[in-house]
DNA sequence: GCGTATCGTGGAGCTTGTCAACGATGGAGG
DNA sequence: CCTCCATCGTTGACAAGCTCCACGATACGC
């Protein structure tokens, strides 16, 4: 960070991903979701066979007792239930209910729609390079 | 947000987001200062005649009451100093002290230092297109 | 002058992030 | 079989961050 703050990629990183949250939070409020309880969701309709919560807090990037309350509210919402694994007794894979991959489907097109504000001015090549790179931002850690 | 996670944006943004910004904080916090406090005094200590709060505010995409705080706690450090305003005595200037400077530069490095970990599978050519595309997302909402 | 807008500031309330514990379960080794 | 240790989910506590609203002080247009 020793030059300009304006070329400084973790502070453009946080400036823009705080952009892109706060619209999307806004798109998903009609649906009664926010990001991060989205982002769950969406984990678990994509899963066939359900992720546990430890699976959720990894690919999420989250404390694991962060999602315990993200899981709390969608099942509470009706969106997902907590089932036993079969293999672990001590996992509980989280599934989507019918309700939750509708509201999913829906939100997800209200989020897209939303998100277009600030990533307009990006085309589909660099979209795709942008993909690329926080991706191998965030595996460069682990 | 209608595709797989992995391949959302907003997502991903907020994901690598916080992982730069947790690598960040960490390696500023023997300075005493987080990637918040560390913004303000970038931007102070880059403004020949200082900058206004309002200013700041809207650079950093920051509500100006959470400006007043950090201004506050570098102020207490002892690192920048709030000056009247010569043209508009209802704007307080934020200007660095030397110890400001100082502790901005070698802040600086660590910052630099500890970015590298997330950072470090990007080429040169890579960071300057990630910089001028966080730098459109920013620009496109205003 | 007078109304209106802007700047800094403070406060309330909620969301997020971080960390440490705890019971329950699983697994490895003797 | 039994004991020790790791892992999963959960809870609680606390700090940090965000959002919104309201206020006094100052500036500016009319």
């Amino acid at each position: 960070m020793g030059q300009p703050l304006a070329d400084d990629l973790g502070f453009l990183l946080s400036r823009a991903s705080g952009q892109v949250v706060r619209v999307t939070n806004a798109a998903l409020a009609e649906h009664g979701l926010r990001v991060r309880s989205y982002s769950v969701l969406v984990l678990a309709c994509e899963a066939a066979d359900g992720l546990s919560q430890r699976e959720l807090a990894t690919v999420l990037g989250l404390d694991p007792s962060q999602v315990v309350l993200l899981v709390d509210e969608l099942a509470a919402a009706g969106l997902v239930e907590r089932q036993a694994a079969e293999a672990d007794r001590r996992t509980r894979l989280v599934v989507p209910t019918p309700e939750g991959r509708r509201v999913r489907d829906a939100a997800g097109l209200d989020a897209d729609a939303a998100v277009e504000a600030p990533l307009g001015l990006l085309g589909d090549a660099e979209r795709d390079r942008l993909r690329d790179m926080l991706t191998r931002i965030w595996t460069a850690t682990g």
